[in-house]
DNA sequence: GGCTCTTTCGTTTTT
DNA sequence: CGAAAGAGCC
């Protein structure tokens, strides 16, 4: 390794980097350098000759991560850093039950069930089990089967609360032996059976406590309990292993989906952590900028502590701004967007963030109108597409014919006559038999076996006919000879999925030329020896996973891109979460209102609230050199008009920062008169077309947009829904609850409703029609 | 079996 | 308001 690298640290970062074999906690701070530490020091333990590249193990959450992680250690090692053990937890995970699939229970050509696929198969189980989808949903199930799995709970573990807690243990059960039977595992599962697999097996357990010196974890905070198990098993505490990890309780912003930040207390205590190292010093971010967040961040309670700082310049104030609707609100960040790309700033570089995917839409509409490029990320993933979905389900069945889930998929796609009907006479043989649709068929009689026999058949002909070709060959003959192709190719609107399934023979195509093939997908050799590239042999048997079963796994394991649209200078936008991790030029928080910002599904209880506030840091801390905030006295949301009042987050930002550019109210009844006319009279150069806005505008299909430039729509007035008087901010009195303050009016009429914060009694939904509510 | 009408629901979602 | 899923109709 280049010793500069080591040079170019600073004291933590150094220290950090080069902690010698003990239990380490680094709390990284944002854009505090922390992959870099990561990077470093595995290039510095591999260049010391600590430890060699098979006794690393590195983990993170995404896969964009550990590609990060992989590029840049390939660039400082002459080493081939395949062999080393860096990838996603589920990754990992993946690759260590190929290796012991016998061990684990699963047949070798297990498939793995994305999120989509999981839900689809709980519900075959509800429907199975007679249950009333109304009190029993399958997605909730689903969600209950996932908290419980990542609590290491099987069904016999769990503890019911209630009388749909049973119900769901006893669908949780009937799922896993479902699961069984068809050979395929939930992303849960893969954790959850490779903890069960090193918790009950001693010899493997030793095999791999021996193997890895160092393990290293990224963004710790987002780790859930079974997670710290796992890591438990491979290095526990007090043993000889060097785990290393990183994390930062201020961005820890997953607690929905069972991460816990606890455990970063819990991994100081339980390791006896004695160094942690704290990295403050910031790269990134304008000094008014990380005042900002500094301030915002120190309103929390429960926190390690930390202080950003930078030895860059203040920057520019960060800029404010209050807008009547939020169709002004698009209107003013699109003007301050194309002021900065007219300054200089490519539009790649500036972000529109967002608490929840809804409020795209109105900022979507503004900049298409005014012919604008932009990408909006989330939505559809490449893998997640019906058509993608329906070509791998084909060639799952080719791999793995007792896959009920792809079966059932495509048995009638394109349509081939077999109805609903048959394919339940279908599921009770199977059920009463034991055995998979597939191995039903024959015991079908009449038209019904006839019509899934041909279907059978034409699976068969299909792998025979892609016997021995390439992975491409395999991938071009399914999209054919399955009559997908001729299907869309006759559907008038099919030609975009053609396109994509045309993407897909590419994907496959360059899925095995490309240096990561075998990386994630392929089950690698138990000990270091005999790394091959890629096709390495399974550890017990010797069998090679064929090219296409690791293709099916990096189309369930990584879901790709959601819209990648490369090279086009393009405005981002995306929700706060997507955003986490990336850095912009200019960011613009939109919608910064009590309700939407902090939420108010999170208000219930204060740990959420304090979640709220961590995703406020993370947002502020992606911008580099010029953050915009903005909120809106009125929303259009769920089809009615919303009041609103300011976020109190304004209230926990050093004013010294700030720079306001409308007078400071506070929302909906603040002066909102005058500005509400002021804004009627700037308009929007269409003076007194009211409403002509949104009827002109379509959804864009690529969720990419660079129409011609339309004429921009005149605001859309609020109504004035509320005819009783009310408004945001003010305070009221209620015979039970007392003195309140007017959080936010929603409808109107007799469907009119106030949330009215109450000292005493919290917050609360009234009916207008009902409930009494006095000014004061 | 496939289309159209109706109903329902709406925070965030790394794998 | 708008998407998506289910019910009902031909």
């Amino acid at each position: 390794m280049n010793s500069t690298l080591l040079a170019h640290l600073n004291p933590e970062q150094l220290a950090a980097v080069t902690l010698e074999s003990e239990p380490g906690l680094i709390l990284a701070g944002a854009g505090s350098g922390k992959t870099r530490v990561l990077t470093t020091r595995i290039a510095w333990l591999l260049s010391t000759g600590r430890v060699g590249p098979g006794g690393i193990m590195a983990v993170t959450f995404t896969n964009k991560a550990a590609k990060e992680m992989l590029t840049r250690l390939s660039a400082m090692l002459p080493y081939n850093v395949r062999g080393m053990w860096i990838g996603t937890f589920h990754g990992l995970c993946h690759r260590f039950l190929r290796a012991h699939w016998k061990a684990a229970g699963l047949p070798q050509g297990f498939q793995i069930l994305d999120a989509s696929d999981t839900v689809a198969a709980v519900k075959r189980v509800c429907k199975a089990m007679n249950l009333d989808e109304e009190r029993y949903p399958a997605k909730q199930a689903a969600h209950f089967i996932a908290h419980a799995k990542e609590r290491a709970e099987r069904p016999k573990d769990v503890v019911p609360r209630d009388e749909q807690d049973r119900r769901f243990i006893e669908v949780y059960a009937q799922y896993d032996a479902q699961c069984q039977r068809e050979g395929v595992v939930d992303f849960a599962e893969l954790m959850l059976r490779t903890y069960e697999l090193m918790r009950d097996d001693p010899a493997l357990r030793a095999h791999y406590q021996q193997r890895f010196q160092h393990v290293l974890v990224d963004e710790f905070q987002d780790t859930n309990a079974l997670q710290y198990a796992w890591l438990k098993l491979f290095a526990p505490p007090g043993g000889q292993q060097a785990v290393f990890a990183v994390g930062d309780d201020d961005q820890s912003i997953y607690a929905f989906r069972g991460a816990e930040v606890g455990n970063m207390a819990a991994f100081e205590r339980e390791y006896r952590v004695r160094l942690q190292v704290k990295l403050e010093q910031n790269y990134r971010s304008c000094g008014h900028i990380l005042d900002a967040a500094n301030h915002l961040i120190s309103h929390n309670e429960r926190r390690l502590g930390k202080t950003l700082r930078t030895d860059g310049p203040q920057g520019e104030p960060i800029r404010v701004n209050e807008s009547p609707t939020d169709f002004e609100e698009a209107k003013w960040v699109l003007e301050e967007a194309q002021s900065l790309h007219r300054a200089g700033t490519p539009r790649a570089e500036i972000a529109l963030l967002y608490r929840s995917n809804a409020q795209s839409r109105v900022l979507e509409s503004a900049l298409f109108n005014a012919g604008i490029p932009y990408r909006v990320y989330g939505g559809l993933r490449f893998f997640e597409r019906a058509e993608i979905k329906h070509a791998l389900a084909y060639l799952r069945l080719l791999e793995n014919p007792n896959d009920d889930t792809s079966f059932l998929r495509v048995v009638n796609f394109p349509a081939r006559a077999i109805g609903a009907r048959t394919l339940e006479q279908l599921q009770d043989a199977a059920r009463s038999s034991g055995r998979s649709l597939w191995q039903s068929v024959s015991a079908l009689s009449g038209k019904p076996g006839q019509v899934l026999a041909k279907f059978t058949a034409l699976v068969e002909e299909l792998r025979r006919a892609t016997e021995g070709q390439t992975l491409r060959g395999i991938v071009e003959h399914v999209v054919e000879g399955s009559g997908l192709a001729a299907h869309y190719r006759s559907d008038k609107d099919g030609a975009e999925r053609l396109e994509n399934l045309d993407e897909l023979i590419t994907a496959a195509e360059s899925f095995v030329t490309q240096e990561g093939f075998g990386r994630d997908a392929v089950a690698l050799p138990v000990d270091e020896l005999g790394q091959g590239p890629g096709l390495t042999p399974d550890a017990e048997t010797g069998e090679i996973m064929s090219p296409l079963a690791a293709f099916l796994t990096h189309a369930s394991l990584e879901a790709g891109e959601h819209q990648a649209i490369a090279g086009a200078d393009a405005i981002q936008l995306m929700t706060i979460h997507a955003a986490k991790g990336l850095e912009f030029d200019a960011v613009f928080l939109t919608g910064l209102e009590e309700g939407l910002f902090p939420n108010e599904r999170a208000l219930s209880d204060p740990d959420g609230l304090e979640e709220e506030r961590r995703l406020m840091y993370v947002a502020i801390t992606r911008a580099r050199q010029r953050l915009h905030l903005s909120f809106s006295q009125t929303r259009m949301l769920h089809g009615q008009t919303r009041y609103n009042v300011k976020s109190r987050f304004f209230d926990e930002l050093p004013p010294d920062a700030l720079k306001w550019l409308t007078p400071q109210g506070g929302g909906f009844g603040s002066g909102f008169e005058r500005d509400y006319a002021s804004a009627w009279q700037r308009g929007s150069g269409l003076k007194g077309i009211v409403g002509a806005g949104r009827e002109g505008w379509e959804p864009p299909r690529p969720r990419w947009g660079n129409a011609s430039a339309a004429p921009a729509p005149a605001p859309v007035l609020p109504k004035s829904g509320h005819d009783s008087g009310l408004r945001p901010g003010q305070g009221v009195f209620h015979t039970k609850f007392g003195e309140g303050v007017v959080l936010a009016l929603e409808g109107s009429g007799n469907d009119a409703r106030a949330h009215v914060r109450f000292g005493r009694h919290g917050d609360k939904w009234l009916a207008l029609s009902v409930a009494k509510l006095t000014p004061i």
